[in-house]
DNA sequence: CGCAGGATTGATATTACTCAACCGTGGTGG
DNA sequence: CCACCACGGTTGAGTAATATCAATCCTGCG
C-alpha cells in the first residue's frame, strides 16, 4: 500500500478546517489533538490521537476541524481509494471509524453529568493511555487551557483540582509536564 | 443487495447492548434514540437517528448501546460483508460513519460550555431535523428525563426552559407532544 | 535581566442541581 | 361511568458547584 510519510514538530498544525484533503491521515507516533473553532472564536477540543489513530476520515472533500501535533509526531498520508479497494483494509477502516466512534461517545458521556474531578479523572487516564504510561508516570503536554477546553471546564477549575490533587497526594508533579499519579483519584466509570 | 425488513412500534427496544450482531440496521422510516446505561444505572442518550442513519456500526460482535424507537419505525438489516464488496457501498458506508462521527462532534461541543438554554436550542434544532418538521411545528415524543439525558441537565433545568420559552412566546405548546417554534430561540452555533 | 505566556490563587457571582410538593392525564378496574 | 392510581410534568426554595473577574506568581527564553 502506497503512502508518504512526514513528520510534525510539537504545537505544529497537521491540518486545518477548511483544507482540502484527498487523503488519510494516520499517526504513526506521538500524539495529537483534534479540535474545532467555534463562530465566537472558543476552541472545542474534540479528541486525542495516538500512534495507530486516523486523524480525520474525509476522503475527498473539506477538512471540518484542525490537527495539532502535541509532540513530535510522524503521520502517514493514505489514499482512501486504496484503503477501500480491498475488503481487509475496507474492514480495518471500518473498525478504526467505530473505535473513534466510541471515543466520541465516551466523551460525551463524560461531558454529560460528570462533577469537575470526575472529568479530570477521565481526561489524566484517557491522555495517559494516548500519550503512554511510564509506570504510574505520565506526561501531559497541554496547555491548562487546552485540558478545559477538553474536559468542558475552565481553566481555573482545571488548575484548582490539580491542585488539590497534589495537596492530597493522589498526583505529583515530578518536573515540567510529567506527572505520577496514584491510586485514589476519582473512579472512572 | 440482499436485506430484511423489520418494524418497530414506538417505545420498543430494536436492540439492546450485549446484544450480538452480524447485520447493520438502517432506519427506513421513523426516529429512533441511541443510548447506554452507566454502571450507575443512568441512562446516557448519545444520538438521535432519522430515516436514512444507520443505527451502528458493528460488524461482527457485541453491541455497546442500545436503541429504542421513538416513534413508529421500519429497519431494514444489511450483511455488512455485501456493504463493503463494492467500493461504491464501502465509500457510502464510510461517509455515513462520517456523518455520524460529525453529530457526535456537535453533540460534545453542545455539552462543552453551553448554557442550559443553548444546549437545548441545539436540541429542539437536531430533533426536528430527525423527526421532520411541518413548517415551524415539529414533535417531540421523548420524555423530559430523554431530554435531559441528551443534553445533560437535569429534567427540571428542561421544563422551566420549556415553560420560560413558552412564556416568552418563542416556543407554543400545539397539543400533546406538538410544538410551533418562533424566531428567538437562542442561537445555534 | 527582563519579558511573555502560562499557571495559580482568591473573592464573588451565577447557574443549574437537589429536594420536595403539587398538578394533569391517561388508563384501569370496581 | 366514575374514581383512583401511576407516571410524567411543573413549580418553588435553598444549596452547591463552577464560572468569572482580578491580582499575582512562575518559568522558559531571548
Amino acid at each position: 500500500m502506497s503512502c508518504t510519510l512526514s513528520e510534525f514538530r510539537k504545537r505544529e498544525i497537521i491540518f486545518a478546517a477548511g483544507d482540502q484533503t484527498q487523503k488519510l491521515p494516520k499517526l504513526i507516533s506521538g500524539a495529537a489533538i483534534l479540535f474545532s473553532i467555534l463562530p465566537d472564536g472558543r476552541r472545542q477540543v474534540l479528541d486525542l490521537a495516538g500512534p495507530g489513530d486516523f486523524l480525520h476520515f474525509e476522503s475527498d472533500g473539506e477538512l471540518d476541524h484542525f490537527a495539532e501535533a502535541l509532540t513530535v509526531c510522524e503521520v502517514a498520508w493514505y489514499e482512501s481509494a486504496d484503503l477501500l479497494k480491498s475488503q481487509d483494509t475496507a474492514l480495518f477502516l471500518m473498525e478504526q471509524m467505530r473505535e473513534r466512534l466510541g471515543m466520541e461517545r465516551r466523551h460525551i458521556t463524560m461531558l454529560s453529568r460528570k462533577s469537575a474531578g470526575e472529568r479530570l479523572a477521565d481526561f489524566v487516564n484517557l491522555a495517559a493511555d494516548c500519550l503512554g504510561r511510564d509506570g504510574d508516570r505520565f506526561e501531559l503536554p497541554l496547555t491548562r487551557q487546552q485540558i478545559a477546553d477538553f474536559t468542558g471546564l475552565s481553566l481555573e477549575t482545571v488548575s484548582r483540582t490539580f491542585a488539590g490533587w497534589e495537596r492530597s497526594n493522589v498526583l505529583t508533579k515530578i518536573e515540567g509536564k510529567t506527572y505520577e499519579m496514584r491510586p485514589g483519584l476519582p473512579t472512572v466509570a
